[in-house]
DNA sequence: CATACATCCGTAGTCACGTACGGACTCAAG
DNA sequence: CTTGAGTCCGTACGTGACTACGGATGTATG
């Protein structure tokens, strides 16, 4: 969740700046390191999201070092977005192969699901939160009454009551 | 959380019969085995538990077979209504610490925590929950009037949107 | 050219919470 | 006494989403 990037001395403005030089080599694109602090997340992210085939890995189109295109921030922010969403990785990959636009319903129903699944948890932790509340009122108001505290006791007897 | 116990030949009445009858040996307690069954988890669980120190490994009274008191359902019971209220396996410990009774105040404090944490995560499930929603409307209404389909073009662009 | 940082790649570790396995042993019943 | 189920104990595996490490190579800058 939280960026905690190391930030290293990133040649991200060096670079933008050959580009637009046209240097002979044609450095075009950017570093796996400059993806990663333009969309906010690690170095060893993109590199899981390549591992487990989330995005492809660019040929080395110059030397020896991979150049990615700005169409893999849109993907990283596809992604992290449909994360917020609370799709798990694989569901946004599957979300992804759907991404050519023609497979609106498919995505639809996903999302749906995923709506349901929300609902549910939702419900839950509503649930979970009442109980804490009442069982959070129950040890103010019996404060000193006896020697046992009633939060304890409950959670050790039974959860709702 | 589902049982899904593989439900073995227990010997829980057995035992409990045998308990009564006051036998020589005065097998008392229940196995580990029993126990679980008792409380509805896996024989696993309950190892685990004792390997991190949630649950104390009895000494063996009789045989070569450690026996449990009554308490240890009472204690299983517990971790397992703590847990369904989000607590996590370490907060339990914390919880378990108190469980003489005179530290009412301290644990009050630590239910209180978790219900903002709780609280926390509603709001996040609500926003969650909204974004989708809209998504699947838009998804819903915009049927066929361009190729590109709204969910996606969203999740590639700005979230909430 | 030297230096300092970045990238590449594979492997391993983390966290929370268990589950699975396997060999030796114990126990109760037939 | 044999059989079959249960226990004991240690270790390894599984999940989801990363994070860390380390050695070799690349590459930008003074």
């Amino acid at each position: 969740m939280s960026a905690k990037s190391k930030m290293p001395t990133v040649p991200a403005l060096t670079a933008a700046v050959q580009s637009q030089r046209g240097d002979k080599q044609r450095a075009e694109g950017m570093t796996i390191g400059m993806l990663a602090t333009a969309v906010g997340v690690g170095v060893e992210t993109i590199r899981y999201y390549q591992r487990i085939g989330l995005m492809s890995i660019p040929e080395r189109s110059y030397g020896r070092v991979r150049r990615y295109a700005s169409t893999s921030i849109e993907r990283l922010h596809f992604i992290k977005h449909a994360q917020q969403l609370g799709f798990t990785l694989e569901e946004v990959a599957h979300l992804l192969h759907l991404e050519d636009g023609t497979h609106c319903a498919e995505a639809r129903e996903l999302a749906a699901h995923k709506l349901v699944a929300v609902d549910q948890k939702l419900n839950d932790l509503h649930a979970m939160r009442d109980v804490l509340a009442k069982l959070i009122a129950a040890c103010g108001s019996r404060r000193g009454t006896k020697q046992s505290c009633p939060l304890i006791e409950s959670l050790a007897r039974n959860i709702g009551a």
